[in-house]
DNA sequence: ACCTGAACACCGTTCAAGT
DNA sequence: ACCTGAACACCGTTCAAGT
């Protein structure tokens, strides 16, 4: 599978004409190529197909340098992990850090949504976490946490920050959920009537959810990230 | 598109011959056999031809009775919805029935992983979690929080515990994230050393590192959520 | 060493045709 | 009204063949 291209690493990538344009095809171009369709189309739009043809070369050129679609995208992967480097955060007190931390690093990972959807479908999504474990780790340990606490804490934040991007990720995009309209709406109907029978809860509880279902996911998230950091640092 | 089986809505599923066999397709026979695809292999696992082959009929049939795949798998969605009820916690304490609440949506949730992959990959991910949304609202209102309040805590456990749930769905499955493998150490020691040569944490920040990563993400969500609800609590 | 073209087994979908 | 068969345009992948 992979053997063919071990030796070949040289990577003929800057072998150009003198008008600048590519000679022979290099392994580099391919996975440049493919990432720019990633970013721009997301991982369904790349098909061996289409990349050949933005590289206006036969679909099996690809095949002989990178193996198949899985290897492909195993490279851009590899890729952008190595692009990937630490946050430093700012901020005076070591709340206000973290906070502006996680902040950042969702802001980071939702302006690369469509990578980070492909790197997240090949169960990587953590990964990406791992060069901001040292800076985050330090934060907590300085804050006065033990190593237990702080490793437990850093974990915390990182399903956090991550969960609250996978999620967006899956909500936006679509007609911004049905909240209002058909199945939900039915059953939400549904249960206001079944809990108005049992007559269990107050009748305040379906204004709550009316409000629950406006709140933007933004807010949501800085407003729980702010409590998670303030009883993460209250040990 | 669909006008074709609009008013035909008699829907001929208990239509069968004296050995019970079915005689004659119907709209549930193939949402109930597309269902049990996706359960068992996956939404990627349900082809319409592998679906025909299941119900033993030709694959045009299919388009008939239903539309496009598209219009399939808005079907099973509106079939699995209807399954949803509202959960009703346990405990003494509004502390433990709202952490017992997260706990067993959570089991529900990964349960039905395959299904619920599906869902979520439709954007409506969110929506599965509305039937709960009145029971929720009850627990933080008799528990003294005001309605935005309420409305805030509610949105706040939903988003902890779908993004668990989508998170880990990522996770597992794939070779345990490469946590201590290829990409992942290479990136953890580069990082290591950069924050060695700034010196800007000290040693045992790598230390909790390596604690972290052991961490099972069961733990995490357990720890995490405690210290949520109880911090929605504590107004 | 590097690339092409033809071919295979799979998709989703459409359409004319049967009963 | 309900279902079939053939066909089309797409996939990923393999392989013999060219230079």
């Amino acid at each position: 599978m992979g053997e063919r291209n071990t030796l070949g690493r040289r990577d003929t990538l800057g072998r150009r004409d003198t008008l600048g344009r590519r000679d022979t095809l290099g392994r580099r171009d391919i996975v440049r190529a493919a990432l720019t369709i990633v970013e721009s189309d997301g991982v369904k739009s790349l098909t061996m197909r289409k990349l050949a043809a933005d590289l206006g070369v036969a679909v099996t050129a690809i095949y002989w340098h990178i193996g198949n679609r899985d290897a492909l995208l195993d490279a851009l992967i590899e890729e952008e992990m190595a692009g990937w480097n630490a946050i430093r955060p700012t901020g005076s007190s070591s709340q206000a850090r973290i906070v502006s931390f996680a902040r950042v690093l969702r802001k980071r990972l939702l302006a690369r949504r469509n990578i980070v959807e492909m790197v997240s479908e090949r169960g990587l999504i953590f990964d990406i976490f791992i060069p901001t474990y040292e800076v985050l780790a330090g934060e907590f340990l300085s804050a006065g946490l033990d190593e237990s606490q702080a490793a437990l804490a850093v974990r915390t934040i990182q399903h956090h920050v991550v969960g609250a991007v996978v999620l967006q990720r899956r909500v936006e995009g679509h007609p911004q959920g049905r909240a209002a309209s058909s199945v939900a709406s039915k059953t939400v109907s549904k249960t206001v009537s079944k809990s108005e029978e049992l007559g269990e809860f107050p009748d305040e509880a379906s204004v709550v959810t009316k409000l629950a279902l406006a709140i933007p996911t933004e807010k949501v998230f800085e407003y729980s990230t702010k409590l998670l950091v303030a009883s993460l640092l209250a040990n």
